[in-house]
DNA sequence: ATTTGACATGTAAACGATTACAAATTAGCT
DNA sequence: AGCTAATTTGTAATCGTTTACATGTCAAAT
């Protein structure tokens, strides 16, 4: 609870010296070094951090928004913007935003009112305008979910190529019947994935058939049970079910299960992301590898580069189909 | 990046009429509201927390303490405290230990420099001497994990009892020969669990045979797999295992299903949590639910009164053995 | 002994809010 | 109008740092 003025009292010099002294830029002799040293020690000094972010109007805390703490792909993504931003004497403010407006405003007045340096944005439900407009004066990147011409550097993987990867692999092992299990299409990445989707079956001249893409407002287990419930019901189901999450994919695979229906000889199933459990399910998921730890120190340096006044670049990182049991017939 | 000072000029009045019009405490006659409402409008003024933070020596900022992010567990858990807080203006930073003392240190730090208003600890590894050095002065709370006859206050549940319902259902159920898959020793609750299925086994009259205990020092998928491996080599395995996590059961069934062995005919299992997951599996798990969101609520509401100087005494929540699909024959 | 320059230290002004306390204004009454 | 009391506003100190600038010190060079 000491000062730095008692500090510098205590030792016998000025403010201005311990201050040097703690900062350890500029020269102090090692006499003075020794009587601060012993000032510090003796009066259990501790240097505010409060005054010291007022004084430099910076607080070394990043925002990270994300649309959920409970989905493991956001929680790799945060590992990797973790160990990047400690590395660099950042701390980061986790901010889970469950996609509503209200707690987004939040924390973009912890932006506005200083409390926090930059921003990691990883939620597709962000609101874009307001976003754009705190970029004006805010150090912002995005990640994973991005905006198209937007003003905002981000980190990405290439979506359509990747759904495209995955919609081919399921043609060649023999399906023609491929449903989709899509989020909201108001998100840019499952337009995307859709996208991919299309061309691949486009390109074997199969029928994008409406019937077999379900849409789903929300990233639950259940919600890919539900999916697959409904599918089920069609007059013509399908034989194959690629999916825009792994969260989905392994209540899909659930609901398949519970039902009887073999996976992947009677439908094969394939996720997004690789999440940690997409190994644990049986059978095991096949699922697109997104490099969820690089993602992460990516968008962390970026971020710090932007906060440097360095020009950013957006960036694409690589994808990988990761075939497992639910597509080996 | 205008100030109040600016604001106040803008406004022909003084910086403490446009405080107390920010703060709302205190009285502004509506004249002079409209002078000050339109100068923070035409300057786009946003009031510096950082300012604000230095003057009132707080910085609305909890830590929150866990050993990894990754673990579904911690994350429910999280959403209750987040909750709570942001209902009382507060923020948390959350503080992915890696039960790593320096990164602990580095944490431990922020709060001694005042970035933090008060801890709340999940980290089973947790440099106790430290922690309870720092409670002396700071405000911190247990939650799940924490000290015996320490004067840190916590919220828990009952581990040893629920280790002992959920050993004595396997009994109740056919088994007498039951192993326990238990992390580190060195942490409390996996003393306690043991303990309980202790208990159940003496009180039915069944052999403690250390075989069947097994150790693991951390709580990954793979570690679950590993066990049962080992497991399986005795020259007299179980029928039935208890397990400390869902995640270490979830390792287990993806072993036991890989080689074969049905579940709970040749093998019967148990997790502990009862993270989502959980019922996703095939079987689905039997299980020990613990009520995460609201040992996070409680956390924060204890953190934040004794924060506000008011006695808090510990608490434990109520567990519940969950019965599904791998112990029902 | 004096000058020069290098280097160490001190002084004091920020950073941007909040809040006792003092001063000024207003309202209420006779 | 004149007085008092209540209410609103202003003044200035304060929170704890950092840092430009001024000052001081000391050794080397003349």
């Amino acid at each position: 609870m000491a000062n730095i003025q008692q500090v510098a009292q205590k030792a016998g010099v000025s403010v201005a010296t311990v201050s040097r002294f703690l900062n350890g830029n500029a020269k102090v002799t090692s006499k003075t070094k020794l009587k601060v040293e012993d000032a510090i020690k003796e009066l259990n000094y501790e240097p505010s951090i409060l005054g010291r972010n007022l004084r430099n109007s910076e607080s070394r805390l990043l925002l990270v928004l994300i649309p959920s703490i409970s989905n493991p792909f956001y929680t790799e993504i945060i590992n990797g913007i973790e160990d990047t931003a400690l590395n660099h004497q950042y701390n980061i403010l986790l901010c889970d935003t469950d996609s509503n407006p209200e707690r987004e405003n939040i924390y973009f007045d912890l932006m506005r009112r200083k409390l926090a340096d930059g921003i990691i944005s990883m939620d597709p439900a962000v609101n874009r305008e307001k976003l754009h407009e705190l970029a004006e004066h805010h150090a912002i990147i995005q990640c994973s979910e991005y905006t198209e011409n937007g003003s905002i550097p981000y980190v990405t993987i290439d979506n359509e190529a990747a759904a495209y990867q995955a919609v081919k692999h399921l043609i060649k092992i023999g399906h023609h019947k491929i449903a989709l299990i899509n989020s909201d299409e108001t998100f840019l990445y499952a337009r995307q994935r859709r996208k991919g989707y299309e061309k691949a079956l486009t390109e074997f001249n199969l029928p994008i058939q409406e019937d077999w893409i379900y849409h789903t407002h929300q990233l639950g287990f259940e919600n890919g049970q539900q999916a697959v419930r409904k599918l089920l019901h069609l007059h013509d189901p399908p034989t194959a079910i690629f999916t825009v999450s792994d969260i989905l994919a392994i209540g899909a695979l659930k609901e398949l299960n519970a039902r009887g229906i073999q996976v992947p000889n009677d439908m094969a199933v394939i996720g997004f992301d690789k999440i940690i459990f997409s190994s644990m399910t049986n059978p095991t998921l096949t699922t697109i590898s997104q490099p969820m730890y690089k993602m992460g120190c990516t968008a962390a340096t970026m971020l710090l580069d932007k906060m440097k006044g360095q020009p950013v670049d957006n960036i694409t990182l690589d994808h990988e189909l990761v075939i497992r049991e639910s597509t080996m017939g």
